[in-house]
DNA sequence: AGGTCAATATTGTCTAACAAGTACACATGC
DNA sequence: GCATGTGTACTTGTTAGACAATATTGACCT
């Protein structure tokens, strides 16, 4: 009787729904998500709560010290930086087995488009058509296990951007340019200049992330 | 009054035992493990030992679908295949990063003396400190979730080696003198021939593994 | 004001039970 | 003999309630 798209279980229901509303910023970082709370919220036993905070902890999403409730994950600038330089390893070296075969992923060119399409739209738009280009590079190599380690790693980064919400960390020219530049390297298989690229463009979103972070954590403080 | 040291839980106990059977080999790939026979073998209730078998699960040690046991993951030479490409790629960027600065982890120059002093000992203890080599590399990237990712990487990659036990994939002694040539070069700074030697290392080892375990494969079928 | 201690709240784990789904074996029909 | 259908047994999924262990918090005392 239960839904056969979607949803499996009580707990894959409650994971996917938290997680939206942890990444639609309903449930800003820092807001303590207690067992019982989550249990009588959901309408389901603590067990069964406790199995979904338990897997959004193990996927980064949630924080838990023993015997205290579960966490939205709150993330420093640190973390942005890491997050950002555990993307730059795979992606470069992504770009760089996809321009030693000269091949550009559609989907890239397809999400890059949808970038171009948004510019004057507000800049939390650009999320995740981004995120989607990026995602399309690393899945064109077709690994399915560094696809998953890369989506996983995609949540962390979906994370970072509840934390600034408003705002705008690049234009969106910017970014499709430099997208584009980076696709046009892969085709003419520059190697090289793509990772080259590919570590200036995250480079510099890693420092913007960053002062944003520092920011908002000294005015919290 | 529990151990400060090692298991906090009586679920992280469970994981931290199964990982161990399962590594060396007590356990073999294909085993069911039902949640009522690991209850009962550990003497916990049914909820916890579900616990700890989800936790394998999610790591990959252990395969379920729903409503059967849970059985020790089997791979086949697709997997390994991928296993090996997804550390490549994240390994290729380590040495392209530590060949930049020309800086040589000592964890890694340790590891293999390691190797090398194993000389004429069983093939099998070579696993670990060849473990310890390639981690070592990644480590000192000095990102935390990219150390993460590969230290559950490494799981998977010892779970192939109980796949093959006994059989001997590479020589000691040309082991040592691959990964001595890599360090030399991250030493000189040269990242394209140390990210060359490495993909030829990895590359190698992947294809005696593949073959091996379509052998197995078919052997068994 | 600072430190100690107790009350509180939360998680960790267990027992017991029912519901739901899958796999296997058996019987049946062709 | 073989394919098909059915039923039973086994396993997991989920719930309920209870007790133990621990971290936090506030009150109390010095």
């Amino acid at each position: 009787m239960s839904a056969r798209l979607g949803v499996v279980s009580v707990v894959q229901a409650m994971i996917y729904d938290l997680r939206s509303r942890i990444f639609d910023g309903e449930i800003p970082p820092g807001t303590p998500l207690g067992e019982v709370d989550m249990a009588a919220h959901y309408g389901v036993a603590r067990p069964t709560a406790k199995a979904a905070l338990e897997n959004l902890v193990a996927s980064g999403l949630l924080t838990r010290n023993a015997h205290q409730s579960a966490r939205v994950t709150v993330l420093d600038s640190a973390d942005a930086r890491d997050i950002y330089q555990t993307r730059a390893i795979i992606e470069a070296e992504a770009v760089r087995l996809l321009a030693s075969t000269g091949h550009v992923p559609q989907a890239a060119h397809e999400a890059n488009a949808q970038i171009t399409a948004l510019a004057d739209a507000s800049p939390a738009q650009i999320i995740e058509p981004d995120l989607k280009f990026h995602a399309a590079l690393v899945n064109a190599l077709d690994s399915a296990r560094t696809s998953a380690i890369y989506a996983q790693l995609s949540d962390e980064i979906r994370l970072c951007m509840t934390h600034v919400q408003d705002a705008t960390l690049l234009s969106t020219e910017n970014i499709a340019a430099e997208h584009q530049r980076l696709l046009d390297q892969i085709n003419s298989r520059d190697a090289q200049g793509a990772a080259s690229t590919l570590a200036d463009h995250l480079g510099r979103a890693s420092k913007k992330l960053e002062a944003h972070l520092d920011l908002i954590q000294q005015n919290g403080k």
